[in-house]
DNA sequence: GTAGGTGCAAACCCTTTGCAGAGAG
DNA sequence: CTCTCTGCAAAGGGTTTGCACCTAC
């Protein structure tokens, strides 16, 4: 019933099981190339599988986290996004007016991961960076706008 | 009523009122050298003014922070936190394990908004930049524990 | 007097939890 | 047969909203 089968039998080790909504779930991050929210991942896998019950996805969210398959960020968006852990690493450029969120890749913050743990001792998350700002467009947008933010 | 003339003025012009509430939340900011959730904000107005709603320091938060006074965060904590705009631009290292954060100044990061900017056309916010990972004490303890995530 | 703000309570939204029953092993 | 996982429904927690009243101006 799997595609896994290595990580079937670990589980198994652990005492865990494969069941249906959770293979499922897996199968919805793994086809999707962006983040998702537990509603989406809800959304795609009641394509194939309608009554699937969103604590079973919460639940599997946590499980699959903790195994470190899958990762958790918020954005800020009020939710929680998903996705699978993946190795080439990404980082996103999350724009506070539109909230669209631009993957960008490794190499443009190298550099600045190694200068925090030299500094601080403190071991960035750079395979999964969020930084807030406001892209091009917006910023075209806003600067029409400005001037009287208070109205 | 006020120890903000310039301010109230300029509220009074757009329409709005200068209101003791209103007043108090910005004072509470004003008084915390670091982020306030609402309800840190809201205990902290009570100790000098009682019956403050806290709808109304929300509403308030929002205002202020169209205004541009106050800025605003998800650090993924699962609540908002506020803090008053200010020019000296400090960052935040949020450790994943323990949540704490610790605040470093701009100097680490002056170089990657230049090259986001030249890169992306993204303007990062500077003044207010998040980054998650483990920090140092977290960073020995998980090393200890790791091996097995699932169980 | 007239909006803009407040207070209150209820609604909201996403997420978590308790518990009985189902099903993977 | 056992013990994990599921489904359901209800609780949770932070935030938002509707509405009548209040008050800054």
């Amino acid at each position: 019933m799997s595609r896994h089968p290595e990580l079937v039998a670990s589980l198994r080790e652990a005492g865990h099981r494969w069941t249906p909504q959770r293979e499922s779930v897996l199968a919805a991050l793994a086809e999707s190339a962006r983040h998702l929210t537990a509603e989406e991942i809800i959304a795609r896998v009641r394509v194939r599988y309608p009554y699937l019950n969103k604590s079973a996805v919460y639940r599997n969210l946590a499980f699959l986290t903790r195994l470190g398959l899958v990762h958790q960020t918020d954005l800020g968006h009020g939710h929680i996004e998903y996705e699978l852990h993946q190795d080439p690493h990404h980082h996103h450029l999350i724009c506070r007016h539109c909230h669209h969120v631009l993957q960008i890749d490794h190499a443009a913050l190298a550099t600045l991961g190694k200068k925090l743990e030299r500094d601080f001792g403190f071991q960035a998350d750079l395979d999964h960076f969020a930084i807030f700002g406001v892209c091009k467009k917006c910023q075209t947008r806003a600067a029409k706008t400005a001037k009287r933010a208070a109205r």
